[in-house]
DNA sequence: ATTATCTATAGATCTATAGATAATGC
DNA sequence: ATTATCTATAGATCTATAGATAATGC
């Protein structure tokens, strides 16, 4: 059903830049190209629209996971060794998914504006983007590190970056050079603040 | 005048969790102890009220510059000489000031929600939280750095992790262990990253 | 025959104003 | 005397439904 995607993607366009309650149903019709109650045979109520976009979402970033075939569960991340190259591959495809992607844009938007709102926003905005990744990748350093807090601690400063990138593309910033910022701060990290290599090989002395 | 002030901070707290938009005035009455229509003795209209939180946030700004002693403008950062300790001390200071200050709390979350909306929304955020403080420490940075691009790339690394924690905050971070975070943090990043005692050395050298 | 759209509109809610009444300051 | 509040309400807007009409699929 073409209509019923296209309301999707506009409301969601809308949503994330204006927030749920500033977009009437009347706007997201005239974006579409059809009159507002004729959303009313595609979705129930101007919320049922909202909620289909949070389901979309978690099935397509279900789908990414099976596709790029990283460790799904933090748990798995532990018995997943990973090089300094691929974590460096796999950190810019994650800044790209969620600036230049737009659907994953939008939808990163949509959270950052819902987030204060219920309970159910703020987890998801956690998850996807803030506690979420660090927790990842604190579990992808664990076994280089001697503490958990010394893990959490790497992740932080590895992750953080990404995280206000992310926000600097909203304002306006350039997608290649932050993402070649981001490699210069991820090759700075590995050869300064938590090198795997010689981890690796400290490890194996012991 | 007592209420004019109470409207202020209750519209602050109900815009930073739900939006402009969500929020009907008629809540805001509510929140303040009177009748909708009496909020118009104080304020001319809803917008009215939005834009004196703005400005009341200015105005405020403008005084911790000037009791802290800070630098106020970034030229300013290249004259004055700061030490790790003192580096240390103003980064807890703003960490305290986004997170436990309700007023500051509640106008970063206001200005999160808004930051799609309007373009001054928008550069005010950046200017407070995002590429702001970027620019700022880069500022700081730069007579230890070799080039302009080493300062900044170093500027992020130091404060990413800062601007993540007010998002972990917002998630119920417990501050204490934020605070504690942010000094490990920082203390690495001065010994591995970017050591401003070494390179001053190195600078006195050449 | 079924599905998608439209016009018209009910009913709720929202911002803001008018005018009356109560509280406060000289 | 002035300022702050109240009740009542106008006028706009918003979500959603009812019922008619056009488009699509067997």
């Amino acid at each position: 059903m073409k209509t019923y995607e296209k309301i999707l993607a506009e409301s969601l366009k809308l949503f994330a830049e204006k927030g749920y309650d500033a977009v009437s149903v009347a706007e997201i019709a005239e974006a579409v190209g059809i009159k507002a109650p004729s959303l009313y045979k595609h979705f129930k109520s101007k919320r049922d629209i909202f909620e289909s976009i949070i389901k979309k979402m978690e099935s397509a970033d279900a789908e990414t996971v099976e596709e790029n075939g990283m460790p799904e569960s933090n748990e798995k991340c532990a018995e997943a060794v990973l090089t300094e190259e691929q974590i460096l591959a796999y950190s810019k495809e994650m800044l790209s998914y969620w600036t230049t992607n737009e659907f994953a844009c939008n939808f990163r938007k949509l959270l950052t504006l819902e987030q204060f709102k219920s309970d159910e926003a703020r987890s998801m905005y956690s998850a996807y983007l803030s506690a979420g990744p660090v927790q990842y990748m604190a579990e992808i350093f664990r076994p280089y590190a001697a503490t958990d807090e010394e893990a959490h601690l790497a992740a932080t400063a590895f992750y953080a970056p990404m995280f206000l990138m992310y926000n600097l593309y909203d304002g306006g910033a350039d997608i290649d050079e932050l993402q070649n910022k981001l490699e210069k701060h991820i090759r700075l990290f590995f050869k300064t603040t938590f090198p795997l290599d010689k981890k690796e090989n400290e490890k194996n002395e012991v």
